[in-house]
DNA sequence: GAGCGTTATGTCTAAATAAGCCTAACGATA
DNA sequence: TATCGTTAGGCTTATTTAGACATAACGCTC
């Protein structure tokens, strides 16, 4: 219940993990999909993230082709214009992402420390 | 005494860490440090990597100038035309490396194996 | 002192990436 | 049915990045 910042939330590193056959999934998608999540619209989550809409297409549709199923489930027109939410597969993504590199953070403090003490 | 590879001894994560204002080290600049030190030369590590010299350099040069002091000790000229070694800062910088790498690793199995299920 | 292989750069070109612009379909709403 | 904001692309230009090429200094070695 402590309100301060804890040593082992601190993030430093934010993985890219490699899945094979052009498949890549980093920080810069990860945190894409979360905004998108939170939006619940791809457009949005571009400006949001001041990146163009394009840009943030292409990179969502890398990952529905890279994965064989989509990660987000689309709707064009209606109300609003449309929208977009993630699918089951695209909540999962984020969900395990983030418990790995909270893993990985907490985990990895000290070495983390070691490092970045070399740049003084 | 096991000769047979251990679960934690899988290399499957190899961050890039960020060190602030341009500087940031991951698994090629490692790599090529270690070869460096291994060959005794930036040249035969260009060519062992089957990368071009002035990439190399290009590399090595970016550290020094971000780190504030070179990573790197150089002969130009000489026995064998010159040489390179690693500076304590270089070999420091590969043996933190290697020591985040491989706790990194070996902490986050199963959050990577979670993540990489998804692919399936 | 000529030759060699290395370090160290500069410059120019090519390739990969990203950005920008444009068009069209869609469906609720006014 | 005209408007609007969104998704979903195609296509063209810019920008960034990497590669190729050239050159010079250096100091052993022959």
């Amino acid at each position: 219940m402590r309100a301060t910042a804890q040593k082992n939330d601190v993030i430093l590193v934010r993985p890219r993990i490699y899945l094979g056959k052009g498949l890549a999934i980093g920080p810069g998608k990860i945190d894409l999909l979360r905004t998108v999540d939170e939006l619940k619209s791809i457009a949005a989550a571009a400006r949001k993230l001041s990146i163009p809409y394009k840009r943030a297409w292409v990179l969502i549709d890398s990952l529905n082709q890279g994965f064989g199923k989509p990660v987000v489930e689309t709707i064009s027109g209606g109300k609003g214009g449309g929208g977009t939410s993630l699918t089951i597969l695209g909540q999962q993504l984020v969900e395990k992402y983030d418990a790995l590199e909270k893993q990985l953070n907490a985990q990895a403090v000290e070495e983390l420390a070691a490092v970045r003490a070399l740049t003084e």
